[in-house]
DNA sequence: CAGAATCTTGCACACCGTGCAACAAAGCGT
DNA sequence: ACGCTTTGTTGCACGGTGTGCAAGATTCTG
C-alpha cells in the first residue's frame, strides 16, 4: 500500500510530533471502527489507544467521525493534485476521468471500501463523509476555475464538479458494496466503475445500459 | 405560500396530535434558527417554544438540525411524487427537468433559501442537509428503477440520480446565494437555474458558458 | 541557558441523546 | 358511560460530547 507522502523534508520536532499524534489518532480511530464497528466506541477509547489525552483528541478533531474522514479527504486532495498536472489542452472530461482513475492506482484502496461499508450502517459517519466530499467539491471547483478561466459561470462549475463527484461516489459505493473483501483485481474493479460512471456523465446518460457489466 | 397537504381526511385525535406537535417543533426550530442563528440555541429552547418537554423533542428528532431538514425532505419527496406523474413515454430528461421545475412552483421557496444560507455557516446543519439529499437519492433511485425497469444497471441509476440532485443542489445554492431576500421573480430565478443546470447535465457539460446569465 | 512560543493535559461545565418507568390521553368493546 | 388496552408524554438518571481555561511540559530562538 503506497502512501502519498514520502517526503523526507527537514521537519522540526514540533511539526513532526503533531504529524505523529495525528497519525496515531487516525489509526486508532480506524482500528477501533474496524474491530468494534463505527459508532460503538467513545472518544476516550480512541485517545487511550492513541496514547493521548481526551482533550488532545479534540484539539485535532471535532468528533470521532471526523477522524475517520481523513482518508477520504486525502483521496480527494490527491485526485485534485493529479488533475492539476493534466495538460491544459486535453479535453476536459479526459482530464477528469484520467485524474480519478489514476488516483485509484496510487491509493490504499481497501480502507476506502471499508469506510463506505461502515458509512452505510452509521448515519453519523455517513454525514461526516458527505461533508468531506462537499468540502472537496469547493476545492475542486476552485481548481477547475483556474483551468477554465475566471469567466466560467459559477453555476456551471459547481454543477459540473458536483456531478463528477456524485458519479465517482456512486462508482465507489457500487464497488464497495459488490466487491468481496479483497479481490485481487479490486483496483481494476473500481477503476472500471469510475470510468464507466464518468463516461455516462460525459455522454449525458443518453443510453441506459441494461447489463451491469460487472 | 401553498402547502402540500390540504387533505381534510378523517384523522383520529392521536394522529392529529402527533402532526400538530411535530409541526410545532419544526416551526419552533425554524423560528429560532432565523432569529438567533443556527447552532446558537439548545434543544431545550426548541422544546420550550414548541410547548413540549425536552424528552418529547427527542421522540420526534435525533437532533436540533434534523428538525430543520424536514423542509428539505418535503421538497424532495414532492419532486419525486411529481416525477411519478410524468408520462412514461416522455424522454427521461424532460420528465426530470419538468419534475423539478414544476415542484419549485408549488413550494414555499423563501424557507429553502434561508436554509441554504444557514447551512453555509453551520457545519452541523450542512451535514444534516447533505444527509437529507442523500436519503432522497435512494428514494428517487427506487422511483427511477420502477420507470426504467429492473434491468437497469445499479451504477447507472445511482450515478444519474446523484448527478441530477447535485445539479439541482448547485442551482438552489447559487440561487440562495445570489438572490436578494425576497425578489419578486424569486421563483423564476430558481426555476431558470434548475433548468439551466439540468440542461447542462443532459448535454454532458459540452459547452462551458462564459456568461452567468443572471 | 533564559525567555518566548507552542503543545498537552486536567478540570469544569453546559449540553446531548437515550433507556426506563410512571403518568396521561385516546381508542375500543360492552 | 365505564373499564381496559393502546399509545403518547414526561421526568429522571446517566454516560458521552465538545469547549473554555489555566497550569504545566516541550520545543524553538537568540
Amino acid at each position: 500500500m503506497l502512501e502519498t507522502t514520502d517526503n523526507a523534508e527537514p521537519l522540526g520536532r514540533r511539526e513532526q510530533n503533531k504529524i505523529d499524534t495525528r497519525r496515531a489518532i487516525v489509526d486508532a480511530a480506524f482500528d477501533l471502527a474496524l474491530s468494534v464497528g463505527p459508532g460503538s466506541f467513545t472518544v476516550d477509547q480512541i485517545a487511550e489507544r492513541a496514547g493521548v489525552s481526551r482533550r488532545t483528541f479534540f484539539n485535532y478533531f471535532h468528533s470521532a467521525e471526523d477522524a475517520l474522514t481523513v482518508r477520504t479527504d486525502g483521496f480527494l486532495d490527491l485526485a485534485l493534485e493529479v488533475f492539476g498536472r493534466m495538460p491544459e489542452d486535453e479535453p476536459l472530461f479526459d482530464s477528469i476521468i484520467r485524474a480519478f482513475t489514476e488516483t485509484t492506482r496510487m491509493e490504499g484502496l481497501s480502507q476506502h471500501g471499508e469506510l463506505f461499508r461502515m458509512a452505510s450502517t452509521n448515519p453519523d459517519l455517513l454525514r461526516a463523509q458527505l461533508h468531506s466530499w462537499e468540502r472537496a467539491e469547493t476545492r475542486i471547483a476552485d481548481g477547475l476555475r483556474a483551468r477554465l478561466g475566471a469567466g466560467a459561470s459559477s453555476l456551471y462549475l459547481t454543477a459540473l464538479v458536483g456531478s463528477v463527484l456524485s458519479c465517482t461516489k456512486a462508482a465507489m459505493r457500487d464497488w464497495a458494496a459488490n466487491t468481496p473483501e479483497s479481490a485481487e483485481d479490486s483496483g481494476q474493479q473500481l477503476e472500471g466503475r469510475i470510468l464507466s460512471a464518468l463516461t455516462m456523465l460525459r455522454d449525458g446518460f443518453s443510453d441506459s445500459p441494461v447489463a451491469p457489466a460487472a
